[in-house]
DNA sequence: CCCTAATGGAACAGTCATGCTCCACTAGAG
DNA sequence: CTCTAGTGGAGCATGACTGTTCCATTAGGG
């Protein structure tokens, strides 16, 4: 890919660059949300029916990403993005930590089939980027040590544990949406309250 | 598959069919398990995969069942009535509403594998038997309301999300063994700490 | 020991996703 | 308007999985 677009660049000028990546861009984008979509549904799900949800030829998918394996390697760095941006916004280092955890849910649980892939693909997340160590990642563990520090944290729980728990919850309550025909609105409620619970220090 | 059956117990004796059907069960046993564990890990695993995790030849599959969807029925039913024996054994209408959950959790822990596959292959569990009424389904929706009138089980969580949450988070759980190489006996102690936590009733 | 059910291997045709090439078409920049 | 990047469709070769048949071998009951 890279090769390409190099080879690309080098035949136009500065200008048309940024005109050809905006339409590029936008075509890449529209299959990978796609993509993002129809494999968290179905992993299995052929790169015709990729390229049918995303309202492009199978011929230009294959032009974006030569192989299946390509795909994925773009899908699984996209969905790492967007995640280190949720756990961004939610802005782990402020406030007190039951209260971040509490964003974090939230900005996750907008996420939506973005967090049903990690689920259903985790094989997906075997590449080198996410040998367990993203921004996410460690932020919400230095968040986890901070709870326990001030005390608004059950001390049992490892950090490990809390990630573990946090995304399984945020998966029940959109296979409650799903299943369920439960409310957004009403999903994210009882995620929150159940996070909230599972993670506070204990009273006694 | 009930063809092949009759004809054979038509062409022997009684206690012939016994013998038989030990041999014929052991190795349909077998390839169940292996099904299990194989299909469990990487949902869409060939014939070839599940025969060779089985000890069996792919012609020996194909003989048990012919096609990949009978082996996917038998596989749903098989995983629908260990969950449902596993309930069984909970003895969900016995003593104090939040015991009774503890118990279950500890049954379905020990299931496994068998856990994961419901988690993996969600579409597998489409038959009419799963249309969300199995027995174990309907004692434990029978557990939360005695729990909800006893006032040990929070009244903000209804029947149904207490079951999404309470399955997430024994996903969590076996995903925290294999992924972080906890030891079954803490993934346990976790997974019961935080389910309890989760369904207590507010002490305020 | 004998016999049969049960098994495993080899081979085969059919199906489907994939990866690739070629060509015609369209939109948008110049 | 002209030209080209971008696109989509048809077609083709390949490989994997599947479902099936046939035959040789083995284990276990009588």
């Amino acid at each position: 890919m890279g090769a390409k677009l190099s080879k690309l660049s080098g035949m136009v000028d500065r200008t048309s660059v940024d005109v050809e990546s905006r339409a590029r861009a936008r075509t890449r984008r529209a299959i990978l949300d796609a993509a993002i979509t129809v494999l968290s549904q179905h992993s299995s799900a052929s790169l015709g029916d990729v390229a049918d949800a995303a309202g492009v030829g199978r011929t230009t998918l294959h032009r974006y990403f030569p192989e299946r394996a390509d795909l994925l390697t773009a899908l699984s760095a996209d969905v790492l993005a967007q995640i280190d941006a949720a756990a961004e916004r939610a802005q782990l280092d402020r406030g007190p930590a039951p209260d971040a955890l509490d964003r974090l849910c939230q900005e996750f649980f907008e996420l939506g089939d973005i967090l049903m892939c990690v689920f259903s693909q985790p094989e997906l997340m075997n590449t080198p980027a996410w040998e367990e160590c993203s921004d996410a990642d460690r932020a919400l563990i230095r968040l986890v040590e901070r709870g326990h520090a001030e005390g608004t944290l059950d001390p049992a729980l490892d950090p490990l544990w809390v990630q573990q728990v946090l995304w399984s919850v945020l998966y029940a309550a959109w296979q409650h949406t799903r299943e369920n025909s439960v409310s957004k609105h009403r999903a994210l409620d009882l995620c929150l309250r159940s996070v909230r619970k599972v993670v506070a220090a204990n009273p006694g």
